[in-house]
DNA sequence: GTCTATAACACGATAGAC
DNA sequence: GTCTATCGTGTTATAGAC
């Protein structure tokens, strides 16, 4: 298989052969069924029969159920940036800038919360290629924190220069930690979640700030130092781990 | 079902009736064979067939085969406090003290490791009575705070009185992010997991003094507010939610 | 109340024919 | 590329035996 890495088509090839028009049509399909039905009730069964092709013509196309969220992921994600960056145009204060990309981002997800234990335990899997921390999600990973990159430097807060280089990626985690506490959110609209960003971003502006304090520089010196060694920025991903087989273990 | 709760007898009723005793079985057949085998292969039907019994019989007991984790987290969780405990007496300064505290775990955790994704994903699922956010595992979770309490308590180290209060919950997520960590961990014998405990303990403590300089204790103040108002202590667990069925929905 | 035996269901996934 | 048939799984149901 040339062109293609674990069913997914490479980027650069959007040729619109006959199976290219069948696997959207597919991913089309099971997109809908999960927002409309739910993970669980969206079997391979119901996505095939609802999409007129049988289902082991679904699994030509993609390797798993899972592989299907795949799908989903990216669209979130560039939902999710093109919304956040067409807000930030002007927006200069850092806690505004990053007020404005959570919340769009929440924005962006609120449909599909009352599904998201389903997405979420896949996710969570750390053997799944879904996984956030996985060598697979490592392009989608790498354009988030990019996105959080985009996000730091457009502001004109002042930002210790010790932190600078790591905040990017140390704002990817947090949003993570966002999405896992919306997850549990379980109140009306998930508001405790949109309170958790609106008191929360302040507060970590403000954390950012005393790291100029001659006490705190010294901790945070060491804190940079352990991030640094646990976890690499670019994890060594031999290129075969890419083309390895990603179907779960067992 | 008077005594029982989900397939699990009532703690303070430990009568050894035959039904109990084929309990016990099956359940430590199923450990056993979750270690040497790992979860998935560790099937209801192998699981059965080497407890000696039916399937219906080990259905009969244990709600689902996700429950059977349950048991298994008990079974760490005990056999974690018990060791940290008695490695605990005369240790006084605060870093030493968390220090074995979550090296114990890791410890007690680690024949695990090979096959902690799959617990972990069932963990992980918000609707599983086992997440460790579930109004089901409330009692194996308070119980696991006041394990950090007295961590936190039998030290000399001064603490922070703002802090104090709600330093053991935050131990005890500080502990969440470690496993979360460790799950992921492919480094041999999680050496990796060993090194962020071993560097991040004392980096924790040393950010627990900090709170009293003066710009900090501001800050730190909003922080406590913020968690005691989304994280608030007794989450209004009606009793029938902790006798609801358990099961996943759907 | 405890337990067996067996069949059946729907699911994700696969094999192999066309 | 696409299909039908089939596998192994968690789980449930039935119908009873001690």
């Amino acid at each position: 298989m040339p062109a293609t890495l674990g069913g997914v088509p490479a980027p650069s090839a959007p040729r619109s052969t006959r199976g290219e028009q069948t696997r959207s049509h597919i991913l089309a399909t099971a997109l809908r069924l999960f927002r409309d039905e739910g993970y669980d009730a969206a079997t391979m069964r119901a996505v095939a029969a609802e999409a007129g092709v049988s289902v082991g013509n679904a699994y030509y196309y993609f390797e798993s159920k899972d592989h299907l969220i795949q799908a989903y992921y990216e669209e979130i994600g560039k939902a999710h940036r093109e919304l956040a960056l067409a807000r930030l145009t002007g927006v200069r204060d850092l806690a505004e800038r990053l007020r404005v990309a959570l919340d769009s981002h929440l924005e962006v997800i609120e449909p599909y919360h009352a599904f998201a234990g389903s997405f979420f335990r896949v996710a969570a899997d750390p053997r799944s290629p879904l996984s956030p921390f996985s060598a697979e999600s490592a392009p989608a990973r790498e354009e988030a924190i990019r996105f959080f990159a985009t996000v730091v430097d457009g502001s004109s807060t002042r930002i210790p220069a010790a932190l600078r280089a790591e905040l990017p990626r140390l704002l990817w985690l947090l949003h993570m930690g966002v999405v896992l506490y919306w997850v549990h959110d379980r109140s009306p609209g998930a508001r405790r979640t949109a309170e958790l960003v609106e008191r929360g971003v302040p507060l970590v502006v403000k954390l950012i700030g005393l790291a100029r304090l001659p006490g705190v520089r010294g901790a945070l010196d060491d804190a940079i130092a352990l991030i640094r060694s646990l976890m690499p920025p670019e994890p060594p991903i031999a290129p075969e781990a890419v083309r390895a087989p990603s179907r779960l273990l067992r």
